[in-house]
DNA sequence: GTAGGGTTAG
């Protein structure tokens, strides 16, 4: 029953009218009684007591409610604001469509000189990773470890989430290179926070582990894996998932699968970490007798499990298998396809070469497609070198997500493909004027825990003159096997010599070099990689584990390739 | 009276 705002007693003593109030809000459901309420809190003078009006403000706010351009005109008449106020309403705007509105708020606290507190930094951070907002988030952490809040457990994750999501690998490195689990000394320190009692709980630890699992950080997981075991801290369903999908992340399918067998109960969300595994490791055969084993357990399979089941099947060719399976999730499991399963169905059929039937399945769904959609078409125009359709659909993606670097890159790619040099100059520089840079390419390799990254080009890396010297090593033997450097998919204005040189200077090529320097004989080399690798650092490193005799995993930005005696698993499909 | 969690196409 809605409460009878209207009947409020006149001549209530101000503590009990504040305790009625609060209750009125509590069971308000619609807008109509909210606005009643706004007007009793005024009229009746209770607007000196800031907890009314903060309750009121939270509510506004809320995920269920959420009227934020009510709450504003709340939030706006208050003349005495208190940090709980400015707080709530920088949430409402981070878990709302205009998050940048938060770092607004944010920004206008601190022209009024309003202090903030510890719980004002996730906020903020939520509003940032919802935008990826790499610059602000700097700038915010400045400010955390400014105002002293650097230790704060709350705000280090929020931090290491937005740096992991926004692909930050140096900045949530430094960060966990902060965190106090480096050695000895530091696990000295580590147990004194633990005495202040901030010692991270499940929720902390399977941020953390998801920072990992984007970063690729196999030492860092492993650190917090054995961190869970020491303490005996329990596995939940959640922590359980998160920690397979850090081993599957990593490059380890072998320990992903270990944990999965010691869970106490294996969730439907343990199962599909594991056949995204299997999926991104290019194991399609492994994932399908997964996906039945799954199903034999009695575990019925959800959405997610279908998109992990359709990026296996389209990631290792199995075009029918994937198409049954597609249509069964509709007829037998009663599943609604989603705009993320279509993806994998243009992809899969796309990178078959079905580039007529992945357009038809565009045309013919009932979803509108976005921006995910005809990348994964265009991925397929330049696998099969169709390039007017290519053109196409380059010219729609740079329209429709004007803000995407990679865009542009690629439609001046098949461009260039086609010798249409002017063309190609002209979307750079229509890229340009966007104000659009491309993320730059960058490799990671880990030697006895220490991360060296190099970019394309790169000179930075203390041991530089050694790794190039290595780098003209192997390209000598490169071309005794026959090598010759791809250069089609360049770009620009450098001559063929240029080209080479430009090529030779990827970060990948680097970071093997590296890797070949550093590490002995017959070990496995790990590398992973921001973007995709590119065509001719793929075949370079085929030669590579040939001529070499090692084999080299690389984690580019969708999947696992293992590089072994010459073949890489995803058997140049990819 | 306010905080932080997972598996998902390209």
């Amino acid at each position: 029953m809605a409460p009878i705002l209207l009947n409020l007693p006149n001549q209530l003593s101000f503590e009990s009218n504040v305790a009625q109030t609060l209750s009125l809000l509590e069971r308000c459901t619609n807008m109509m009684e909210l606005k009643q309420i706004h007007a009793h809190i005024y009229k009746t003078g209770l607007i000196i007591d800031p907890i009314p009006v903060s309750r009121l403000l939270t509510f506004t706010t809320s995920l269920d409610f959420g009227n934020l351009i009510y709450a504003r005109k709340v939030f706006d008449r208050i003349s005495r604001r208190n940090t709980f106020m400015w707080n709530t309403m920088i949430r409402g705007y981070s878990n709302s469509n205009q998050p940048k509105e938060a770092l607004f708020l944010y920004h206008q606290m601190l022209c009024h000189s309003a202090p903030h507190n510890a719980y004002t930094f996730p906020f903020l951070l939520k509003a940032c990773s919802r935008m990826s907002a790499l610059e602000e988030t700097q700038q915010i952490h400045a400010h955390i470890i400014k105002t002293g809040f650097g230790l704060d457990i709350y705000a280090t994750n929020s931090l290491l989430h937005v740096y992991a999501i926004s692909g930050s690998i140096k900045s949530a490195h430094l960060l966990f290179d902060r965190l106090p689990h480096q050695d000895i000394e530091a696990l000295k320190l580590f147990h004194e926070m633990q005495v202040a009692s901030i010692k991270p709980d499940n929720v902390a630890l399977v941020s953390s582990l998801s920072a990992c699992a984007h970063l690729g950080s196999l030492d860092e997981g492993r650190w917090i894996h054995t961190y869970i075991d020491k303490n005996g801290i329990e596995i939940d369903p959640i922590l359980g998932c998160v920690l397979i999908d850090m081993y599957v992340k990593c490059g380890d399918m072998d320990e992903a699968l270990k944990v999965f067998r010691k869970l106490e109960k294996q969730s439907i969300s343990a199962w599909t970490a594991i056949i995204n595994g299997f999926a991104i490791h290019g194991q399609g055969q492994e994932a399908l007798d997964w996906f039945m084993k799954m199903q034999k357990a009695g575990i019925k399979p959800n959405s997610i499990t279908f998109t992990a089941i359709l990026t296996a099947c389209s990631h290792a060719g199995l075009v029918d298998e994937g198409k049954l399976l597609f249509k069964t999730m509709m007829t037998d499991y009663k599943l609604n396809p989603t705009i993320e399963h279509y993806g994998c169905m243009v992809d899969l059929l796309g990178r078959a070469g079905l580039l007529l039937e992945a357009k038809e399945l565009i045309e013919n769904m009932p979803l509108n497609p976005n921006p995910a959609i005809w990348g994964a078409l265009l991925n397929a125009c330049r696998i099969h070198g169709h390039l007017e359709l290519g053109k196409q659909i380059g010219k729609i993606l740079i329209e429709v997500d004007p803000a995407h670097g990679g865009r542009y890159i690629h439609l001046a790619s098949i461009h260039a493909a086609d010798g249409e040099w002017d063309q190609a100059v002209q979307v750079r520089s229509r890229m340009k004027n966007q104000g659009v840079s491309k993320l730059p390419g960058c490799s990671a390799i880990s030697l006895n825990g220490i991360i060296h990254e190099f970019l394309a080009g790169d000179a930075s890396h203390p041991q530089m003159d050694e790794i190039y010297k290595m780098w003209n090593q192997i390209a000598e033997k490169l071309q005794q096997d026959g090598y010759k450097p791809a250069t089609g998919d360049l770009l620009l204005d450098l001559d063929e010599e240029e080209k080479e040189r430009a090529i030779q200077q990827h970060s990948e090529k680097l970071a093997i070099a590296f890797g070949l320097i550093r590490t002995k004989p017959e070990t496995t080399i790990r590398i992973f990689k921001n973007l995709r690798v590119c065509e001719d650092c793929h075949t370079v490193l085929k030669l590579i584990s040939k001529i070499y005799a090692r084999e080299i995993i690389v984690r580019d930005r969708t999947r696992f390739h293992l590089f072994k005696e010459g073949k890489c698993s995803c058997r140049d499909y990819w």
